[in-house]
DNA sequence: ATAGTTGCAAAAGTTTTGCATTGTA
DNA sequence: TACAATGCAAAACTTTTGCAACTAT
């Protein structure tokens, strides 16, 4: 077992979600996914993209941001009023949001927990629960 | 002591929070405040101060929805992309989000626990912390 | 009167959609 | 070749800003 990260190619990830290994998906997958977890905005993605020459428009990159969080190769966070974070830690956790710096770092599950849920109301149930630590300068 | 709401006069509350009770501004704070805690998009806001005939553009609504966040009479939620809610119960609690019907639902802080809140970063306070139990229809 | 505040039209963002193009079987 | 999937321009949202008009002192 790898501690760093259970590798597996950019393409195999994809081909396993069932997405089309396009140029663009494959080379957004590879800015996403080869190196650390990240949180990443839509307009940052892009920006990257066209730094390393990738030709891509911005509305491919929603659109690829979102078939990623549907094939749960991605998780959308949303803190800000107007803006998306895609994280791509998947795994459970939680996470702090520094709000002078609009920046997300992840938090473990097994560092917080949570007790107590009340009862789901009737006809529901629980898909997701998250906590967001935000934070100040002091 | 009032059990439904410590009832003091919108009028009194805007003077209180030192914002000038404008024409505008003490519609908004009459449909907010007079009647039970409820959340409200800035679009929803606008439309009811429509239907009841007072003439006010939405990017007031906006301003005035944020002049009393500042002023602590409400408080910004946010679980959606693109849309915020504004919550007029400011006491400590989370959310239920039933992301289906798109509705918050408040739960008190005496109903959920969190633990173990792991040390905050260097050079940093915690504002506050936000527990959001996403709901989806079973 | 006038200094500060307010309210809104216009602008700026972010996100989504519709459809021509492309790629795959 | 046919058929579905893709990528992007354009459109649709939500939110913010700059400044003319107004208000309370």
């Amino acid at each position: 077992m790898n501690l760093v990260r259970p590798y597996t190619g950019v393409l195999d990830r994809l081909k396993a979600a069932g997405l089309r290994p396009t140029r663009q998906r494959l080379a957004l997958a590879k800015l996403l996914f080869e190196g650390e977890d990240r949180h990443v905005t839509a307009e940052q993605l892009h920006s990257e993209a066209h730094t390393a020459n990738i030709k891509v428009s911005l509305a491919t990159v929603y659109n690829t941001l979102h078939q990623f969080t549907e094939a749960e190769l991605l998780r959308e966070v949303v803190v800000e009023p107007g803006r998306s974070y895609f994280d791509t830690n998947i795994s459970d956790h939680h996470h702090f949001f520094h709000e002078d710096e609009s920046e997300l770092t992840d938090i473990p599950a097994t560092a917080l927990s949570v007790a107590n849920l009340p009862a789901t109301p009737k006809g529901t149930e629980v898909k997701r629960v998250d906590v967001i630590i935000r934070l100040k300068s002091s």
